[in-house]
DNA sequence: TTGATCGAGCGGTCTTTGCGGCTC
DNA sequence: AGAGCCGCTTTGACCGCTCGATCA
């Protein structure tokens, strides 16, 4: 197909294009540069304008040298990546530059490796006086003006990449990749969330326990102070580890609690099983990590934890964690967990800044790869072609190795550390809510600077004080919901589900982490498919989460709180601070976003403002419609409604409505007018009255939807109906519902007819013995064309033994016989019509009988009897006794 | 460094109820 | 002359979304 770029490039050939339009109106007609390049225009701004073009033809940003003085060069360097235009110049001011060439035809010869550039230029060839004139020749071979463009692969702006969108096809399959993804997520969380209720696992999590914290399980009114020296106690027991041996998880569960290290995710679900131990009404809480939902993103995303770590669906995630578990490295329970007290001390003792500046300094200078990080050094290998989002990854490790660093852990030089690892805090400080910001800062800032943290993948939520709470065990935080999202975002990863697992059943608690919905909503997949997903889960989720002893009401008071309270974090979201965001935004929208379908009604309130534009809420942000489109829709325009809004039409449509085809949507001058629902109001069409149906102008009713039928009128899509219609004299009009467009034009489809209401049992009740009937007309022509065909087969073969029996030796005739008979056989045998045996049979004991030779033996003449009818072409078909049959039409 | 802006590729939506030439 | 049949470049123009490049 051809695109709209070619298609604007045939339009504007060279000759025609705004360059020239510019240069004069005629360049043929003068081939002089001072002709095609009015006198107010300087060769500079011609030669602008080239190399605009040439950029524009995809030969962007390639050298473009305008050298008057080099000698004519040859123009036909065969690959060289090199255009070259020579403009002869000779005796005249640059600004009269004429366009000379050898054979006088072209003004201006372009040779190119690109032959598409030539290819889609409409080059004219034609007389030119000044073109070949003598002098003009020869002032061209003397003198010219070079125009050189190296397209050489070093360039940089040749290095732009091919811009490749995926298309539809790759988008449905990451989409279904995505979708997969998920439910093995979810199936995976949910097998989890069952071991946890191991009572096995649980009582064993219970006897490690010192004796101080049992007394939480009978305690009343919990606080989160109240459950930090628990959290501290497991965080301090417990180590990560890269990845666990075991197959099923029950199992991995069981060793992980033995040697009391394992996985994130185990080492979460055992904190989890702890606090159901203790009778804790506790949730296992997962980011579900899925595969991209858009094509290639994967390759290309950086915010992809797959691609940094190894292996597996969940272990794949948590980048730090894992690879502060190497050998090579210090312990875990060596570094200090990042706690509320940890932070706070971070706080009052050093900045960020004074606590990474100098480690991270004295680790760029060295050269020592350090074997903990095998990551990175895959990475320094391929330093020349990592992008950007891998640098920032690599910085990333990096300060977070040097920060925390041990003697053990160096990391080589690269370019990628020139840029300054503050600038990096800086930037994460800004994503930051600035509400939060020294708590924030501060937590963020240990998460780079500490080995012990990574993306939180895996974290508890326990029910304390009718709110539930974030518990995150591996990093020793309670109550940091709000730092979630900070720590993913800084660790590269992506917050798109939250799904907390509790009682084989689940629920999406994204809304409670993810403060800036905007960012994740286009990452997410359809809400509605997912809700269908999840509801059923979210049912089992909520009866098991209400707890044992629980009344019904205290049941749904605690579920419709949270929902609640998920909806009003939906609902308050703060206002972004660049305008791009207000594009898609749920929630607000500014002006200049809107598509020229779309309105602000009632223009206000006023939110806020960004960069000086007024922020509305979404909810006031309507869709236009033309008064033709609202009917389809089933409304009609309220009286003395006048546009909210009037578009042009482009030119084209112009053309054909240029006639006196005036209404409220089409103006005269080419103008679309657009009306918004609340100035409409539902149908009103005049009622079908004394059993005649109210058409259009055109005979037909246009059936959009059930809301444009004429009231006291049906719809009966059926095929032929209005054959039955017709012969019970019934009114009837066909119905319209919608456009095929074929062969460059629309041709409207019908769908059976419109009825008066009254008439639709008796038209129904005709068209069911009618169409009984059509059916088993259908089934005895079929019968009776099979039967037709059998006897043509026969026939021939009667013919052929004929034929053998004449004129063929002895010996063949008898194998031939059985040749047809054995062919007959099997044909009979793979016949899957409904043909009668005994018919078939009939046939055979008449070849066998030799009537049907006898006849061919004679001078046969058919003899035709009258076939069926086919009623709707009036063709009826006759048939002889031999097997021919001829079809005649009947009058 | 970051946001704004622009250009380009791609997919989706909207359009919307024939007509001119030929034969009989 | 007029009725009727047949076969037409594939619709394609336009808009919105997205992404990369560039610029301030």
């Amino acid at each position: 197909m051809k695109t709209r770029n070619q298609a604007k490039r045939k339009r504007q050939p060279y000759g025609q294009d705004d360059t020239n339009k510019e240069a004069g109106d005629d360049p043929k007609a003068n081939g002089t540069l001072a002709n095609i390049t009015p006198q107010k225009n300087t060769p500079q701004k011609g030669i602008n304008k080239f190399q605009k073009r040439v950029a524009s033809r995809g030969l962007k940003g390639k050298d473009i040298n305008f050298d008057s003085a080099s000698k004519l060069e040859s123009l036909s360097k065969g690959k060289e990546k090199q255009v070259k235009v020579n403009i002869g110049s000779q005796n005249i001011p640059n600004t009269k530059a004429p366009l000379n060439t050898d054979d006088g035809k072209s003004s201006m010869q372009v040779k190119s490796e690109s032959e598409d550039v030539m290819a889609d230029s409409d080059w004219e060839d034609g007389p030119n006086s000044n073109l070949n004139s003598e002098i003009d020749h020869q002032n061209h071979i003397n003198n010219n003006i070079s125009i050189e463009i190296d397209a050489s692969p070093g360039d940089n702006t040749a290095k732009r990449k091919p811009v490749r969108r995926a298309s539809a096809e790759e988008k449905e399959v990451a989409e279904l990749v995505h979708r997969t993804h998920l439910l093995c997520l979810l199936a995976r969380g949910r097998v989890i969330d069952s071991a946890c209720n191991d009572p096995l696992i649980q009582a064993s999590l219970l006897s490690l326990l010192p004796t101080k914290f049992l007394k939480l399980s009978e305690a009343t009114n919990l606080t989160v102070d109240a459950l930090t020296p628990l959290v501290n106690w497991f965080h301090s027991n417990f180590r990560v580890r890269s990845s666990s041996s075991e197959r099923s998880f029950h199992s991995a569960l069981a060793t992980a609690l033995g040697t009391q290290e394992g996985t994130p995710e185990e080492v979460a679900a055992l904190s989890v099983a702890m606090f159901r131990s203790l009778n804790l009404l506790t949730r296992f809480v997962s980011i579900l990590d899925a595969a991209s939902l858009k094509p290639d993103a994967d390759k290309s995303d950086d915010m992809s934890p797959r691609r940094k770590t190894g292996t597996g669906v969940f272990q794949s995630s948590t980048i730090m964690v894992t690879r502060s578990t190497k050998p090579s490295t210090s312990s875990n329970k060596q570094s200090p967990p990042l706690d509320v007290d940890n932070i706070a001390s971070i706080q009052n003792n050093q900045t960020p800044e004074t606590s990474i500046k100098p480690s991270f300094q004295s680790q760029s200078q060295s050269q020592t790869i350090s074997p903990v990080d095998d990551q990175s050094n895959e990475r320094r290998v391929d330093l020349g072609s990592k992008r950007k989002g891998d640098l920032e990854f690599e910085m990333q490790m990096q300060m977070a190795l040097s920060a925390t660093a041990t003697k053990t852990s160096e990391i080589s030089n690269t370019d990628s550390l020139n840029i300054s690892p503050l600038k990096k805090l800086k930037k994460i400080r800004c994503e930051e809510d600035p509400s939060s910001s020294s708590s924030s800062l501060s937590s963020i800032s240990t998460a780079i600077g500490s080995r012990k943290v990574g993306a939180p993948l895996y974290w508890a939520e326990v029910y304390l004080n009718g709110k539930w709470v974030h518990v995150d065990t591996i990093n020793a935080t309670i109550d940091g919901e709000n730092k979630v999202e900070a720590l993913v975002t800084a660790c590269k990863s992506s917050l798109r589900y939250v799904v907390a697992f509790n009682g084989q059943g689940a629920k999406d608690v994204t809304r409670r982490y993810c403060a800036k919905w905007y960012k994740i909503a286009s990452h997410r997949v359809n809400s509605t498919w997912w809700d269908a997903v999840l509801a059923p889960l979210k049912d089992l989720e909520s009866k098991t989460t209400q707890g044992i002893g629980l009344s019904d009401n205290l049941r749904n008071e605690r579920a419709s709180l949270e929902d609640m309270e998920l909806e009003t974090k939906a609902l308050t979201e703060p206002l972004p601070t660049n305008q791009q965001a207000y594009r898609s935004h749920h929630l607000y929208a500014i002006e200049r976003w809107l598509t020229k379908y779309q309105i602000l009604h009632p223009k206000g309130p006023i939110l806020g403002f960004c960069s000086g534009h007024p922020v509305y809420p979404r909810a006031s942000v309507q869709i236009l419609h033309t008064k033709e489109k609202w009917l389809r829709e089933g409304l009609q325009l309220k009286v003395n409604e006048l546009p909210v809004k009037v578009l042009k039409r482009s030119v084209k449509v112009n053309k054909g409505k240029v006639t006196d085809d005036e209404d409220d949507c089409v103006g005269p001058t080419g103008t679309i007018h657009l009306y918004g629902k609340w100035q409409t109001e539902p149908l009103c069409l005049p009622h079908a009255q004394n059993g005649i149906v109210p058409k259009n102008e055109r005979g037909q009713v246009d059936v959009w939807s059930e809301k444009c039928l004429p009231p006291g009128t049906v719809h009966l899509g059926f095929p032929r109906i209005f054959n039955v219609a017709k012969r019970l004299n019934v009114d009837y009009a066909p119905a319209m519902v919608g456009f095929e467009f074929k062969n460059g034009r629309s041709y409207p489809l019908y769908n059976g007819i419109v009825v008066c209401s009254e008439f639709k049992d008796m038209i129904l009740d005709a068209y069911g013995e009618e169409e009984e009937r059509r059916g088993e007309e259908e089934r005895r022509k079929n019968e009776a064309k099979a039967l037709s065909r059998w006897y043509q087969l026969l026939s021939s073969i009667v013919t052929r033994q004929r034929l053998n029996n004449r004129y063929a030796k002895p010996e063949e005739v008898s194998s031939c016989h059985k040749n047809d008979v054995d062919k007959t056989n099997d044909s009979f045998d793979h016949c899957s019509t409904s043909v009668n045996t005994q018919d078939v049979q009939k046939l055979i004991s008449l070849q066998e009988n030799d009537d049907v030779a006898q006849m061919f033996e004679d001078d046969h003449e058919h003899v035709f009897v009258n076939g069926s009818l086919d009623v709707e072409n009036s063709v009826r078909k006759k048939s002889c006794r031999c097997g021919f049959s001829i079809e005649v039409e009947e009058m």
